[in-house]
RNA sequence: GCCCGGAUGGUGAAAUCGGCAGACACAGCGGACUUAAAAUCCGCAGACCGUAAAAGGUCGUGGGGGUUCAAGUCCCCCUCCGGGCACCA
């Protein structure tokens, strides 16, 4: 900032935050007890504030900057408040970034990783942000992957860990496996122009669907959470009830038989056909010897896959072949024709479905192209009027033309028909899920390595080459040093024989290390636990201190980790709670996700060339006014768009606070009162604790928080002259800045502790008390009470507060506009609403 | 196609329970101070009609309908924008 040549008037000073930013924040890092959380047995009611913990990528961006501005601000008012507060911050530190920079530049992973968490450690101090650092989680250090690897070893003696050969999705890009929720649109989560291929590979898995049901049923529970999230998260479950029916294959020597599922069994009568996946068992096995089908089947595949190279899954026109064999219906006996189709997912349900073209839209359009007999079994009524087909009817249908159920409702016969299933042997019912296990095993170095070795010779119980999980006193496994990063395929571990050669822990004979590592995402989804007892090093963490912690007041972070790490937090939580290391069912009571920043327009990416840099905000205008105008500039959770103007606004508001405190610090400094004077100004600040302690309650609207203070400020000004004739005494004036200068110190950290200290304050100022709005002083004592003609205002009259309706209406009733307004008309009818308004009906 | 959001001045937005639409800012314009500029301070500012200037009037929260004394807010229909899911049987 340039340099002004004017000269300062008696008492006040120029506001330099250059100055005061540095100086406070070196004080700050002194004291490593100032943001510390007292111990969990201090009797204290808690806050636990949580941001997301960020990728060490280097940089702090805006998203960043918002993000932790409204957790700070929240940590800061609870601790004003008198709660004992949790408020850490970690590095979700593995990646694959680490090993890109280290082809790149020829760093270590490791090297490059601490350097960056380094500098924006350093960032994240110079805004100012109120973080224990005593309680720092770094998940690529051993001190925490260790205890993946425990909890890695737990699951797998519960059976919730296990390997398993099957269709992986592998991104050429990254050179690893992903989980089904880091694909999107058949493309991978962090490369969205390279399509996701599918291998057969063996690798390790995490039984997640076992929760299935709790995940889907926790969610109701979740009030605090956005609807939105919830939503997301029911749709990505994706729980169906239905029924599995078992058709028998006609004149079958072998005795083939295939099992459909269907959430429409009372349609059952109706199906025409029966229609497999491409992959399905028995049409491989059919076409193992099946001349005519075996090259139909082979193209369907080749399609397919095409089909997801151009990724373009969706748009794929449906087609089928009819295998020439039959299957029976086993309600009815009767033979329908059994169809490849490509539209059947072969990993949803059982691969295969029964086809009612007319009861389904899309068995209808299937069946309209290929000629296959449309049969309505379902009706709005029993005499089977007039409706066009395909008529789905759940809810209000009856059946017709359906043996023994013919009229019953759906629903009755959905029941009634499952149970005639399972009594005969033919079937049940049954829910299926969209939600498939979680795939962690990644063939990359820089991660957890999976605790676990391959017998080479095997032993009593294991086979040569079997898994044998490492015991407790074998962790941590030691991800090496060392190691070459190559762009060729395989984990990279698998390349150092100094890790990879070993021991069976059982037989003592040699064993090969698993050198796959583990998805990022397991770091990510327990971390919170530990910041409850960081430096633990004989468990991940003490169970009373998590006890008295959990769960997470408040999670403050982005949308985009909706159906990642939040359903798989909630997963783990579940399995440590049934571990018996926690009582809490879910991580967080309440979660909150801040909208995106954009500028012109846009989300900033460096593509776009619409960054800008918080470093260079905080350079011209400081820490306090950046982080100030994100909260200022919109409601958090909207979007919001980047304007550097806005930013200058705010620091010309910091300069107007800094001016009129320095100016009255001394006066202010000797006390401060609520009688005496001073009426109007001690009305706003009353005015003003009360909607701003509102809005940290409630909506977290911190942008109307500050536009109320802005208004204070203005009316401090206006009352200059005032003060200085010492017509507003001295201790309201204390009164007036002492409130003003706490209620900014959750915005705006910096300044606030320096005028506190200017105005004598003592401590901390975010450790004293949050002002306290006082209704009396806040009370107006006259009102204004607008008057409408047929709801159109005609004027505002003013009369003394708490004024009944007798005196409101005579009031209103004897304004001179009014009056001339109501000139040649009738009052039909006055409605009064008590310190709202008056509207006169008149014709 | 289905499910969530959203649309208010030149811009970001406010109006929290159906009760003065546009608080608070940004940008703009006019003025004071200054040799000048910056900074600061004061004032103006939804659109249209009207007036010498006022006064005053009309319209106005994406569009159309409705409920109500009163609608940005509630109900019905539609448009557009953003996000999520999508061959799920």
């Amino acid at each position: 900032m340039a340099e002004t040549t004017r000269g300062v008037n008696e008492g006040q000073q120029r506001y330099n935050p250059a100055e005061i930013e540095p100086k406070w924040q070196a004080r700050w890092d002194a004291d490593a007890s100032l943001y510390a959380a007292e111990s969990h047995d201090a009797g204290k009611p808690k806050f636990y504030c949580l941001e997301m913990l960020p990728y060490p990528s280097g940089q702090l961006h805006m998203g960043h900057v918002r993000n932790y501005a409204i957790g700070d601000a929240l940590a800061r008012f609870m601790w004003m408040r008198g709660y004992n507060v949790l408020h850490p911050m970690g590095w979700d530190a593995f990646g694959l970034p680490a090993e890109n920079a280290a082809l790149k530049n020829n760093t270590p992973p490791a090297e490059w990783t601490l350097a960056n968490i380094a500098a924006m450690r350093k960032q994240m101090r110079r805004m100012g942000l109120s973080y224990d650092w005593e309680t720092e989680v770094t998940t690529c250090l051993p001190d925490y992957y260790r205890w993946n690897q425990w909890l890695f070893l737990k699951m797998y003696e519960k059976g919730l860990a296990y390997r398993k050969k099957s269709k992986v999705n592998w991104c050429p890009e990254c050179a690893t496996v992903l989980a089904n929720e880091q694909v999107i649109d058949g493309r991978c989560w962090r490369h969205d122009d390279t399509l996701v291929e599918q291998r057969d590979l063996t690798q390790w898995f995490l039984r997640i669907t076992q929760y299935a049901d709790e995940l889907l049923s926790g969610l109701e529970k979740l009030e605090g959470w956005p609807e939105k999230v919830r939503t997301m998260q029911r749709n990505w479950i994706g729980r169906s009830e239905g029924t599995e029916v078992t058709f028998a294959i006609d004149g079958c020597p072998d005795g083939s038989k295939v099992t459909v599922f269907t959430t429409r069994v009372d349609t059952i009568f109706g199906a025409t056909s029966v229609q497999l996946a491409p992959e399905h068992p028995l049409v491989r096995h059919w076409a193992s010897f099946d001349e005519k089908l075996a090259p139909a089947v082979e193209e369907m595949l080749a399609q397919q896959k095409a089909a997801r190279e151009a990724g373009d899954l969706g748009a794929i026109e449906k087609h089928g072949v009819d295998t020439g064999r039959f299957a029976v219906n086993p309600y009815n006996g009767e033979l329908v024709p059994v169809w490849v189709a490509n539209y059947i997912l072969a990993d949803y349900g059982t691969g295969a479905i029964m086809s009612v073209p007319a009861h389904d839209a899309r068995d209808f359009e299937f069946a309209a192209k290929y000629g296959l007999p449309v049969k309505r079994v379902v009706a709005a009524n029993v005499d089977g009027e007039g409706l066009e087909l395909p008529y789905l009817g759940e809810d209000e249908g009856v059946l017709i033309d359906s043996g023994a159920w013919t009229g019953e409702s759906c629903l009755e016969a959905q029941e009634k028909m499952a149970a005639f299933a399972q009594t005969n042997g033919f079937g049940s019912k049954t829910v299926t899920y969209r939600l498939k296990d979680w795939g962690v095993s990644r063939q990359r170095y820089w991660g957890t390595p999976i605790p676990m070795v391959y017998c080479e010779r095997g032993h009593a119980g294991v086979e040569a080459g079997g898994v044998v999980p490492l015991p407790e006193s074998a962790l941590p496994v030691l991800l090496p040093e060392q190691v070459e990063i190559t762009q060729q395929g395989g984990s990279p571990l698998g390349r150092v024989e100094g890790f990879v050669n070993t021991t069976c822990p059982v037989c003592g004979g040699p064993a090969r290390r698993e050198t796959d590592t583990m998805d990022t995402f397991v770091d990510s989804s327990w971390y919170f636990y530990r910041y409850t007892d960081a430096k633990n090093s004989t468990a991940p963490f003490d169970s009373a201190k998590a006890n008295y912690w959990f769960p997470i007041d408040q999670y403050i972070g982005g949308v985009e980790h909706a159906i990642l790490h939040l359903i798989y937090s909630r997963f783990w939580t579940k399995v440590m709670r049934d571990l018996g290391l926690i009582h809490n069912d879910e991580p967080a009571a309440r979660l909150f996700t801040q909208g995106m920043v954009i500028k012109d327009g846009a989300k900033m990416s460096k593509s776009k060339g619409n960054v800008v840099s918080p470093d260079l905000m905080i350079e011209r205008y400081g820490a306090d006014a950046t982080r100030m105008y994100a909260l200022f500039a919109a409601p958090p959770d909207r979007d919001l768009e980047w304007q550097e103007e806005g930013v200058a606004g705010i620091s010309r508001f910091l300069a107007k606070v800094y001016r009129l405190t320095t100016k009255y610090a001394e006066v202010a400094g000797k006390g401060s009162g609520k009688s005496g004077g001073g009426a109007d100004l001690l009305r706003t600040l009353h005015q003003t604790i009360a909607k701003v302690t509102q809005d940290f309650s409630g909506r977290w609207h911190f942008n109307t928080s500050i536009a109320s203070i802005m208004i204070l400020v203005n009316e401090i000004a206006a009352n200059e002259a005032a003060m200085d004739s010492g017509e507003v005494p001295a201790l309201a004036i204390g009164e007036v800045f002492r409130g003003l200068v706490r209620m900014l110190a959750p915005f705006a950290p910096f300044v606030s502790a320096e005028l506190w200290e200017l105005l004598g304050g003592g401590g901390a100022v975010f450790r004293t008390a949050w002002p306290a709005a006082d209704e009396e002083l806040a009370r107006e004592s006259e009102m204004e009470i607008p008057v409408q003609s047929n709801g159109k205002l005609v004027t505002v009259v003013r009369v003394a507060a708490g004024s009944d309706e007798a005196v409101i209406k005579a009031a209103a009733l004897a304004d001179e506009k009014v009056v001339a307004r109501l000139e040649g008309k009738t009052v039909v009818k006055v409605i009064v609403v008590p310190g709202k308004l008056v509207n006169l009906v008149v014709r």
